[in-house]
DNA sequence: TTGAAAGCGGTACCAC
DNA sequence: GTGGTACCGCTTTCAA
């Protein structure tokens, strides 16, 4: 069933079925609903393929998504994913995802280019000297950026959480609880969120004069034995943390671990606070959370991320957007005041 | 640069330039020769949705994935899609995912079939009375399933883990280890590899002429909180378990901190099994991994299933595929013989 | 071994 | 308001 059967069964041109089902102006109301009547009847769906060759839109949007990036955020890029796609789904979209090795990233976004696979893409994970914004201005493909391209803040669009203000009150927090030697278990220092949650960590202390120890601070990919080692390590010298602030709820689970391992409560002993990106398999709601948090949904970000791209960015490809989501500090029960 | 454009640089005709470029035999090698050279020199690549609406093939596959299933395995999905998104541009194709309502799943299907989206779909997380192997027969898409459908495993291609075995195998291993009263902590019962699970748990108990305690079993989403609180309430009673059979490593990881929470040490005062889908995020290698457990890749799983589905199925849609791959059992800290 | 031309299934411009 | 028709860029049949 394609659109010139459909057209004969309606005794009408092919032209006047698709502007019927195009939703075109200058086509009469009856005629109009004769010809969706027909098409629904006679289960017509416009093929995808010929759909894009005629318009030049390809009606997808593509996702480059390097190997090592992967390993690192899987989880947070899946439900950034699926965020995402509910949008795309509700629009119309396609969404195409490439894994590739780190190097074949660039070849990929030619390809994309050159084969017109995808109408615009979304970069994730920004980080340090990042190249990608520059390759897809070239090869005009319109993107967004999910966080923000150090150096690139005001020349590409992205849409990102405020998370040097996100650290910086989970900080105060923690200070004004009394705690001073606090442990900050980032994300990896060449990403740039976690460059922005570091900023966050220190502005806290430098607001009052003090200073964060710098033993106590330390980077790495966010798994749960990161937390559990560091915290275990340090909860072991003479003068051990008072408190944690960590970057994903994955390690704080490691740093939880370790509390108890040393025989102590977490949020009377140990205060912690972890960034909460509200995984679905990690829940940390109900009336009070287990572990007090920033949090910030990455689904919901993932939705309105794919919402800019299509309804902004593509309409018209020079507009920036710059948007902030605001992450909520979200009192649990891993935090209170000093003991010692 | 298309088609056209090429053949003119050539001063050949775009019919030997596309036959030279894809291979076909009657090409004189000195044409074909020439044809690469300049095709890479200018940088020609076909344009996809052109070839697309030429061959009646999307080069696609599609994973449509129904919201309920995504909230519960986000992390296991993404592991997949990564290893099966690998082999798929290996292969040249690409993937196509949906994010839907449950209720919307048919429609996405059918919509995949009348617009012709996708050549063929993945199918992820059987359950108890599945139909969707029904409807995808009776729109003609071809299919692989990750994991089987019940009732269906001789009718469908699967490649699934052996879950049973697995779950016997870790079982005989804390039965021989002289624990009686293992806790079996399942993920959701209306999952088909969850009623093979504890059909693997029950079998080991039979096989010996014992049986498990059905007060120690339970069933839910593999969640966190899911295993600490479950252990802790079990932990709490007057016939503790020894030991524990966990579905995830997420829930295994929540026992393991209420073990801690009662003053026991793991592998030692209480022994852990879990089962380990190698996620990257969550690492349980090195020498002596933290937890024992029988470990089977998903990863892998998804590349394999990416290949099985293409270079198997594609090509001769009625070949019926059966995978299954095996799980090891991998020895950890987290065991021991029974102490009480 | 190469080329001309007819599709593939739509969209959109130009007449009427 | 409706229809004729020339594309979109590639594959493939048929002829040479």
């Amino acid at each position: 069933m394609n659109l010139k059967d459909l057209a004969k069964a309606l005794e009408l041109s092919q032209t006047t079925v698709s502007r019927a089902l195009n939703g075109y102006p200058e086509v009469n109301e009856d005629t109009r609903k004769r010809v969706e009547t027909m098409a629904r009847k006679l289960g017509y769906a416009p093929n995808q393929q010929a759909r894009r060759l005629a318009t030049g839109r390809s009606m997808s949007i593509g996702h480059v998504i390097p190997r090592t990036l992967h390993e690192m955020m899987n989880p947070i890029f899946m439900e950034f994913i699926a965020g995402a796609g509910e949008a795309y789904s509700r629009l119309g979209y396609d969404m195409i995802i490439s894994v590739v090795e780190d190097r074949q990233v660039e070849a990929t976004y030619r390809e994309i280019a050159a084969k017109k696979k995808a109408d615009a893409v979304m970069v994730h994970g920004p980080r340090n000297n990042d190249k990608r914004h520059l390759l897809l201005k070239e090869l005009g493909i319109p993107f967004l950026v999910h966080g923000r391209v150090p150096g690139a803040e005001s020349s590409t669009s992205w849409i990102d959480v405020n998370n040097t203000r996100a650290f910086e009150r989970a900080t105060d927090l923690l200070l004004d609880l009394g705690h001073r030697r606090i442990a900050f278990l980032n994300g990896l220092e060449n990403m740039d969120f976690a460059i922005r949650r570091r900023a966050g960590f220190e502005r806290a202390f430098q607001n009052r004069g003090l200073a964060p120890d710098p033993s106590l601070m330390r980077q790495s990919e966010m798994t749960e034995p990161y937390g559990a080692d560091c915290a275990l390590e340090m909860l072991r010298t003479d003068k051990p943390p008072t408190a944690f602030l960590v970057s994903s709820m994955i390690s704080a689970i490691g740093v939880s671990r370790a509390i108890s391992l040393c025989g102590l409560e977490i949020g009377k002993d140990v205060s912690v606070i972890t960034h909460d990106d509200a995984l679905s398999f990690l829940p940390n709601s109900g009336e009070v959370p287990i572990f007090t948090c920033t949090r910030s949904s990455v689904r919901y970000a993932g939705r309105r991320a794919a919402e800019l791209l299509i309804e902004k960015i593509l309409p018209d490809p020079d507009t920036r957007i710059e948007e902030h989501l605001e992450a909520e500090l979200i009192i649990g029960r891993s935090t209170g005041p000093r003991q010692r």
